[in-house]
RNA sequence: GGGCGCUUAGCUCAGUGGCUAGAGCAUCCCGUUUACACCGGGGAGGUCAGGGGUUCGAAUCCCUUAGCGCCCACCA
């Protein structure tokens, strides 16, 4: 009997921990023979780099609090442990630490590679500590990396297998480039932020008939056209015809053209089409066979192509000495201030710049395939959802997705970072773009983009299990079970590994899709570090204890929404798991002496309790079924303090003194079931003091793998 | 501009047609001999944002108003 004054956390967790890992239990291929059927959840690959916060923290209870359920319940239950490179991200971060900056290597990606390689195992290994401190029962013989041998494998093959599918095509297009981090971005990883903004309304010269108008005057010298609706009586007898105007410093070659994309009722009706910086303009270029001229480049400043009056300055300059120039030509017609949405790197915060870019690589979300029934990807993303081969919990996202899915456009996975999975062979020769193992000729050079980090993040649920070799783990644990993350990475993650799956595979990554909220402070901030408010999830284990975070993650926070966490939480549940010690140590204490075999005698309260645990089991079972634990910790919370201590414990005190010795073995009996079914009912929340109560009271197998109680 | 959601006790939140609307924390009163003061017993506290409707019955379904929040978007 050690169960000696209040529960300290600190000696137990880590010799708890170790217990199981020792176990193997961790690992399916070890587990007990009445776990047969899957249950399988890959872990939402954190950033190498990264710490483990109150999201994460969440996020790996959510987590072990399903796999802990499954587990017990006779499932043979996988949760495979990853972090992602995170390209950007990681690049950005390692430049940053180390005070260096890519010019410093001489194009010597390699060496580089190496020591952002090395940098980011250092990180990974201390946050991966953090999660064994919350208590993950992760399987860490199949640990994995986004940008390890076997994940690289499946990168280049899931690369190949769209290309050659004609999903992946490449050329020169409009993307967004981000100046600050000097790469394309793709459109999800941009924000958008409103701001008041000047509207300018001018003609290019005296002598030109429309005026047009544009917060962006200094792009006008890239422009080749201007655009108005076909149906816009005041222009038709313009449409088609070409002007040459001086307009700043260079000469315009502008052509009117008709698109219905235009709208009338905007500004003049009239739209200055510059392809080569709006991705409007561009599809509108394209559909209307202009030429694009360039006149900003990769640094936010103007080329030479912009004219001697501007070139070299950067734009916001450029725009001061353009509207300079409308004013002492007498060309301004209108200066009206309105609400506009700039483009930021949601990375880097820089400004995002669209501008024409060769060799750069798409996904075709419009493409029909022929092995998917001449479905588009957009159409596969779209039917999972529809069809209920997924469920997204909770349901509104659903209609979240559905809305994004039907906006889709290309997706740009070339990214010009070096920390990455390089775009397997591809090769150019001007603005030729091919695929091919070997070098195609003399005059072909390798194309040294990387992928989009979320193309490699988007092959987890199967590249964890081995694929594209067809192993036992794929057959056995694919489709995952359920994934859980974030809601803020839906579009980033959620969408993509369906897009990914559903095209290779020709089915679904997971079943159901459950989303946590964000974790905020009392103030109901966002936790950041810009803040400054970031709570250390290891900090409260060791002031409260991992079940006591566990728990206070946990409660009051149901799905999909966000919630908010204090100190004062993590201290209630502390107080709970002193409770259940102290409980505990009551039972013991007063079962000492009880035999198993000894006649048992039980009045009908008694009775009546053990019907109602009973009870309680079933309806436990049945809200974590239906992904419900925050309520099914609370009950089981309540039910402990209030019903076993406060009472059954309280009514068992007379009892238990009974000179009538069966009187006195039933209520043993009844204490040590009522603890037992508990313990078990509440390990999934609180593994740590659970198991370790279990094992005091001199049980030989492990709490982890025994059979649910319902 | 399009879409989604929230508003329930002082605070944080549960509760998707049915007993007198719940929990945790906070608060007030009482209580220290042996499981636990990281405690026990008791109490106060809510026109479920406002208005209208459907229903035998509404926090829950529908409409509407207000406030707050989120997502998406190439009105230049």
């Amino acid at each position: 009997m050690e169960l000696l004054g209040p529960y300290d956390s600190k000696n137990v967790e880590d010799k708890i921990y170790k217990l199981w890992e020792d176990s193997g239990f961790f690992n399916p291929d070890n587990l007990p023979k009445r776990h047969r059927k899957p249950f399988s959840i890959v872990l939402p690959p954190p950033n190498v780099t990264g710490v483990l916060h109150m999201g994460s923290a969440l996020m790996v209870t959510v987590e072990d609090i399903m796999i802990r359920f499954e587990r017990m319940r006779g499932k043979k239950t996988l949760w495979i442990p990853g972090t992602d490179h995170a390209a950007i991200a990681t690049e950005t971060k390692f430049l940053k630490e180390k005070k260096l900056s890519r010019n410093d290597f001489n194009g010597k990606r390699e060496e580089f590679f190496k020591l952002v390689d090395q940098f980011a195992t250092e990180n990974r290994d201390v946050m991966l500590n953090q999660m064994r401190k919350m208590g993950a029962s992760l399987d860490w013989s199949r640990l994995a990396y986004t940008l390890d041998e076997k994940r690289t494998k499946a990168v280049k093959g899931a690369f190949l297998r769209m290309h050659s599918a004609g999903l992946i095509y490449a050329g020169e297009r409009v993307i967004n480039w981000d100046t600050k981090g000097q790469t394309t971005v793709s459109d999800v990883e941009i924000d958008h932020e409103t701001q008041k903004a000047t509207l300018y309304t001018f003609k290019y010269s005296k002598d030109f008939p429309i005026a047009i108008a544009t917060t962006r005057p200094e792009t006008k010298v890239g422009d080749t056209a201007v655009a108005v609706n076909p149906s816009d009586e005041r222009y038709q007898q313009y449409i088609g015809q070409t002007f040459n105007v001086e307009f700043a410093g260079v000469t315009l070659n502008i052509k009117v053209i008709a698109d219905k994309e235009v709208d009338p009722a905007f500004g003049t009706g009239a739209l200055g089409v510059t392809p080569a910086h709006s991705l409007i303009d561009a599809d509108m270029a394209m559909r209307n066979n202009l030429p694009s001229i360039q006149v900003i480049n990769e640094f936010g400043k103007m080329n030479d192509k912009a004219g001697a009056l501007v070139a070299g300055k950067k734009t916001l300059e450029a725009r001061e000495i353009i509207v300079n120039y409308l004013k002492e030509h007498n060309l301004i017609e209108k200066e009206e201030i309105i609400d506009q949405n700039i483009a930021k790197s949601s990375r880097s915060g820089g400004i995002i710049e669209p501008l024409p870019k060769r060799h750069q690589f798409f996904i075709n979300v419009n493409k029909p395939i022929k092995e998917r029934g001449n479905k588009t990807l957009k159409e596969l993303m779209r039917e999972v959802i529809v069809k209920k081969k997924i469920d997204i919990l909770p349901e509104r996202f659903e209609k979240i997705y559905l809305n994004w899915v039907e906006n889709l456009r290309d997706w740009n996975i070339s990214r010009q970072i070096w920390y990455g999975h390089a775009i397997p062979d591809a090769w150019y020769k001007g603005e030729e773009v091919k695929i091919s193992a070997e070098k195609p000729g003399e005059d072909w050079q390798r194309i040294e983009d990387t992928l989009d980090t979320w193309f490699s993040s988007g092959l987890w649920t199967f590249s964890t299990l081995g694929w594209p070799e067809k192993t036992a783990d794929l057959k056995m644990f694919h489709p995952t079970s359920v994934v859980e993350s974030g809601y803020d990475i839906l579009t980033f993650w959620i969408s993509r590994m369906i897009l990914m799956s559903q095209f290779l595979l020709g089915d679904v990554p997971f079943k159901t899709v459950y989303l946590h909220g964000l974790v905020r402070d009392e103030q109901n901030r966002k936790i950041s570090k810009s803040l400054g408010n970031n709570i250390d999830p290891l900090d409260m284990i060791s002031q409260y204890g991992a079940d006591a975070v566990r728990m206070a993650m946990i409660i009051g926070t149901s799905v999909g929404n966000d919630s908010k966490i204090s100190q004062e939480k993590f201290k209630a549940y502390k107080n709970f798991a002193n409770k259940i010690w102290n409980a505990s140590k009551f039972v013991q204490m007063n079962t000492q002496d009880f035999d198993p075999k000894a006649k048992i005698k039980l009045s009908a309260d008694q009775k009546k309790n053990l019907k109602e645990l009973e009870k309680l089991a079933k309806e436990t079972t049945k809200l974590m079924d239906g992904f419900k634990f925050y309520i099914a910790g609370e009950n089981m919370y309540h039910y402990f303090w209030h019903t076993f201590c406060d009472k059954i414990i309280e009514e068992s005190k007379s009892a238990l003194a009974s000179p009538e010795p069966s009187v006195k073995a039933g209520t043993q009996y009844m204490l040590l079931e009522i603890l037992s079914t508990s313990l078990k009912l509440m390990h999934p929340f609180m593994p740590f003091i659970t198991e370790e109560i279990w094992q005091q009271m001199g049980n030989k197998s492990l709490l982890m793998i025994e059979e649910w109680p319902a």
